[in-house]
DNA sequence: TTTATTGTGGAACGATCGTTCCACAATAGT
DNA sequence: ACTATTGTGGAACGATCGTTCCACAATAAA
C-alpha cells in the first residue's frame, strides 16, 4: 500500500559501480553517484544508508562479478592449467591495453580504504578469498589428473597467483608494453611446470 | 635583499610526504598539509605551486629516497642475488607488519591517479624504472660472477621482481599473515634459481 | 637608517562536499 | 473514492574544499 520504486537495485548499483571504478571512492562525490545513477538524492539516501554503505554494496557486486567470471573461465577451459594460462595471459592483454582505463576496484580499495578501514578490509579480502580459493581448488585438480607435478604446493601457489593478478594490475596503472606485459606473465606460469 | 624563508624545503617536504603517504592525495586537505608542515597556507601556496605541484615534489623525494635505500641495501650485500634476497624478505616481513599502516606511496599514487593523469604517472614510472635498472644490473653482475644461470633474461626477471614488489605492496594492504607473505617471496625467488 | 623586497599569519573567498528535509506524486488496501 | 504509506524531486544545510589576498614582519642592499 505504498508507491513503489521506479528504480531496480542492480541497476542502480552497476552504475554507481562504474563511477567508483573509474574515480576511486574518495573523488567520487555524490553528485557524480546522482548524475551516474539518475536518482536524485533523496532517493539515493533511502535506498542505501550513506556514500559509505553505497559503496560497500558496490564493492560486494563487483566482488561476486567478478568470481563468477574467473569461475566460468576457468570452468570452461580444456584443462585445470590451460585455464589458468588463459586467464593470466588475458590479465596481462588487459594491463596493457590502453584502452583499459581501469584496474581492479578491489585491488584499488584495498590501497586506497583498506588500510585505514577495517571494514573495507573484510569485505575486499572476502572476495579475493573466494578467488583464491578457486584457484586452490583447480590446481588441486591439475595435480590430481597428473597436470602438475606433486613436489608442488596448490596452496603456496594459489597465493601467489594472487599476489601477481595485484601486481600486473599495477603494471597496468604504468602503461606498460604489450611485450613487457607478457613477459611477467610468462615468466609467472614458470611456477606451474 | 628580502626576508629569508623561516623553513626547510627539504623538512617541509618530508611532513608533506608523510601526510600524502598515510592518506592518499585525494584523502588529504590543505588544511592537513598546512598542520602538517606548520606552515600557513600562504607560505605553503609561495613555496610550491598547488596542492598538485607539492605532490609531484613529495613523489619525487619519496622516489629519490626509495631508490637510494634498495641501491645501498644491494650494494652492501655479500653477493648479488643475497642482496635481493634480502631485500625482499624484508618487503615480505614488511606486508605482513600490522604496525606498517601504509604501503608505498608511488603504488598508491599508480592506482589513485596515474590512470587518469599522466604527468603523475611519468613521473611514477621515472621511479619505478630507476629501481627496475638497479635489479638488471645486478642480475647482470650476478651472471657474470656465474651465481645466475646463463640461460635466465636479467630484463625479464628485472620486470618481474618489479611487478612482484607491486603484488606484495597489495598483499600488505590485505593484513596477511606472516607465513603468507614468506610464502609469496619464496614462490617468487624461485626464479633464481 | 632608509628603502626595496620577500616571507608570514590568518582571515576570507566561492565552490563543492555529504547529507537532510519536505512538499508533492503515486500507488495499494479499504 | 478515500486513506495510509512510501518514493520522488530538488532546494537547502553546515562543513570543508583548494586557493587567494593583504596588512604586517623581517631582512639585505644602499
Amino acid at each position: 500500500m505504498a508507491r513503489p520504486a521506479q528504480f531496480e537495485r542492480e541497476v542502480v548499483l552497476e552504475k554507481a559501480m562504474e563511477a567508483f571504478w573509474n574515480h576511486g571512492f574518495c573523488a567520487t562525490s555524490m553528485a557524480d553517484l546522482v548524475s551516474a545513477t539518475d536518482l536524485k538524492p533523496g532517493s539515493l539516501y533511502a535506498a542505501f544508508e550513506s556514500k559509505q554503505d553505497l559503496f560497500l554494496a558496490t564493492l560486494d557486486y563487483y566482488g561476486q562479478r567478478s568470481t563468477a567470471r574467473i569461475e566460468k573461465l576457468l570452468s570452461e577451459a580444456d584443462s585445470p592449467l590451460q585455464g589458468i594460462r588463459r586467464y593470466f595471459r588475458q590479465l596481462g592483454a588487459e594491463a596493457a591495453d590502453p584502452k583499459a582505463k581501469r584496474s581492479c576496484l578491489l585491488v584499488n580499495t584495498v590501497l586506497e580504504l583498506a588500510r585505514q578501514d577495517k571494514v573495507v578490509q573484510k569485505r575486499v579480502n572476502r572476495h579475493f578469498d573466494a578467488i583464491e580459493a578457486l584457484f586452490r581448488r583447480v590446481l588441486e585438480t591439475a595435480q590430481a589428473k597428473g597436470e602438475l607435478s606433486r613436489d608442488k604446493d596448490p596452496k603456496a601457489i594459489a597465493t601467489f597467483l594472487m599476489s601477481n593478478i595485484w601486481g600486473l594490475r599495477v603494471l597496468g596503472g604504468t602503461a606498460p608494453s604489450p611485450a613487457r606485459a607478457r613477459s611477467v606473465v610468462n615468466q609467472l606460469l614458470q611456477v606451474l611446470s
